[in-house]
DNA sequence: GAAATTATGTCAGCACTATTGACGTATTTT
DNA sequence: AAAATACGTCAATAGTGCTGACATAATTTC
């Protein structure tokens, strides 16, 4: 049998030269290890994860968001999120209202405790972000944005408008 | 103490007034989960997890590297890389070669299944980012790309430069 | 009003990725 | 010879995700 158990190593690097973006790639991994290493040392001081940042993020973003939106921003299952909601209510870091029109509903709200907890978690990644933008100007700042937005899948990228961006009277509109 | 049981919701929703940037914040979560959704349907007809990408991407991009370095590179632990790598090693995507100089050492290359498996992982990848930067020219890419540089930690920036970004020649240099 | 559907909660079990601690072995350095 | 280093491995644990199944309350449909 010829047929080396141990395959032949490759000694050369992959590079783009293959027509793959791997500049990219890579940074976006380092930039998004680092981006998220900030507010993991804080939630390791409540017992919390990464999962209960992001229920406690976007509860502050979308207060009065429902179980099953918060599902769908997420993207995970209502088995998973359990667990993680269950914490954040216990350490009263969000409250549940039941639905004004569909009581079956649970509408999330933040308490002024699960407020301070995001901008807390937050904050270092702000100043990250604008530490990152220094010498950067209003098109640099907007070229990244667009950026961004576009990786998004789009059928997706309706989920990031509903954000309130910017809301200069407080119509809540239809909801 | 008129600790009401529970406390009051917030109904106001967290806005950029507070001197944080939510916008870019929400975006690179939501740029970095579509981001890495690609690979990771490619992965589990594998049985990989995204633990297996990237020790295959950093292996790939560069060969030889020791498993000290992949830690260091990674973040991680030894024992969260053993049983990664051994799965890796058992499936002929990765060799190792015991170090030339230092036989302790185990070098990690690439076979010709294993380079085929990250080109194959990161092209969605980078179709992804090619699409958005679809309308940009040379400079708003460059601008994309001091961002997500700047946006690593700096004393792990050195990580980043190691790679072969602009490889002309075959020089190894001093390895 | 009864039946079907919907929104949510929960239980049980499983998988993957990560963690820490401890120990063994080969090899290099001191 | 002793200490330090690089690596592998065993055992135990945590966090986060999954699926499937089932219960309850409320709404919608017939």
């Amino acid at each position: 049998m010829t047929s080396h158990a141990a395959a032949e190593p490759i000694r050369t690097a992959i590079t783009d030269e293959d027509g793959i973006d791997f500049a990219i790639i890579e940074l976006f991994f380092f930039a998004y290890r680092d981006f998220t290493s900030d507010p993991d040392q804080i939630l390791a001081d409540y017992g919390f994860g990464r999962a209960h940042h992001r229920v406690l993020h976007f509860v502050n973003r979308r207060p009065g968001l429902t179980v099953a939106e918060l599902l769908d921003v997420l993207k995970i299952t209502k088995q998973s999120l359990a667990r993680v909601l269950k914490q954040l209510i216990d350490t009263d870091h969000i409250v549940q209202l039941q639905g004004p029109r569909d009581r079956r509903q649970r509408e999330l709200y933040p308490t002024a405790k699960g407020r301070a907890l995001a901008l807390a978690l937050a904050r270092p990644q702000s100043r990250r972000i604008h530490a990152a933008l220094e010498d950067s100007g209003a098109t640099e700042r907007a070229v990244i944005e667009r950026f961004l937005e576009a990786m998004v899948n789009p059928e997706l990228r309706a989920q990031i408008d509903i954000v309130p961006a910017k809301m200069s009277g407080k119509s809540h509109g239809d909801h």
